[in-house]
DNA sequence: GACGAGCGAGAACGATCGTTCTCGCCTCCC
DNA sequence: GGGAGGCGAGAACGATCGTTCTCGCTCGTC
């Protein structure tokens, strides 16, 4: 039967991804070599490039993962609270939490895009959706509220200048700013 | 006498930043390689390291230059139009008309800020000098306008989120809507 | 016209990167 | 128990990077 030494490869390509995860948002991709990888994930290079063609595959995969933890993670914090008005406000409470985090460094596809976006289509288009399926998101809680589209794209706006803001200036308090002026929108439009 | 052949070096370092600002902000700092910068500016690589200790030097001098015109540009838009509130909107209106830049590939901060914000603690700074410097400059305006420093913050948040929208996104759309947010919150507060 | 200083073009260099290959060892099956 | 297949460790490879050096030419000066 399997040992720990041998574990399945769905397992062993979460555990590179997860690793990688860390390292890409850590320092950035380009300064993480593969070999850095390995010694982090103490997955050999030939096994690697075994679980996935190309240093990009991962970067992409690593992207996915992160788009589904971050969408999950949201929708858990806005299933928390009852009212429509509170679960828009849920955004601004979880980014808080986020930024206080000690290894925060912003949204990691604002910054890949930033890094590779201009090279890699691929990465350009992985946070296109990943932006995209949040202001999707965002809509829908503002729908239920009884709000306009526009107020959706500007409570999105808000949540995105909050992390910019909060990763630049290293400090957290954007998050409650930015919430501030989320309550004052929705009170406005409603 | 001076001929076009030999430029003084003070306009020499200025072409060479000019250019070494258009190919990193395109295509990120790391994907320029000193002999693009070499080809595009057609100053041979010797004087380049006679003008520039490093590359990263040159990273930093183009970000100079990126705040100095960034600074002042936004404040020829502000000085354009009258009343403090339409001052503040001002900001909103020079954004919509970057945003339509056929080059336009978000704030070059955040993204070099993205890409070696990590692993240059000079890059960091330089990023963190700028938005702070921005949102010094917007709490001035609106202290003008009769205004908090909440508001301030927020609709320097504003600001950030419609840079990265529109960037990511593609589409300059995230300015209007950053205005109609920030003549909410202003007409809110005052 | 001879000479020396300075410059441009590009080779050279050492480092590092992503990717592949080699080799030795361990393990599993008959 | 013996042979074969698969794996890990790390060398190898070709490319590219930032930076420096070499060489030959051009120019200004006497």
């Amino acid at each position: 039967m399997d040992t720990v030494a041998t574990p399945a490869e769905p397992a062993l390509r979460a555990h590179v991804v997860e690793v990688a995860d860390a390292l890409f948002y850590g320092r950035g991709v380009q300064a993480v070599g593969m070999d850095d990888l390995r010694s982090a994930s103490g997955v050999s290079l030939k096994r690697l490039y075994g679980l996935f063609p190309s240093k990009e595959a991962i970067v992409l995969e690593v992207l996915r993962r992160r788009h589904e933890l971050w969408t999950s993670s949201l929708a858990q914090a806005v299933a928390a609270v009852a009212s429509p008005r509170e679960k828009l406000l849920a955004t601004y409470d979880y980014l808080a939490v986020w930024f206080d985090d000690d290894d925060f460094r912003g949204c990691g596809f604002i910054n890949t895009f930033g890094e590779l976006g201009a090279t890699s289509p691929a990465v350009a288009a992985a946070a296109r959706e990943h932006k995209a399926s949040f202001q999707s998101y965002m809509a829908s809680l503002v729908d239920a509220a009884g709000g306009s589209a526009d107020l959706a794209a500007q409570l999105a706006i808000l949540a995105e200048g909050a992390q910019t803001t909060a990763a630049i200036a290293g400090s957290g308090e954007a998050a409650g700013q930015a919430r501030r002026a989320a309550a004052t929108l929705i009170d406005a439009a409603l």
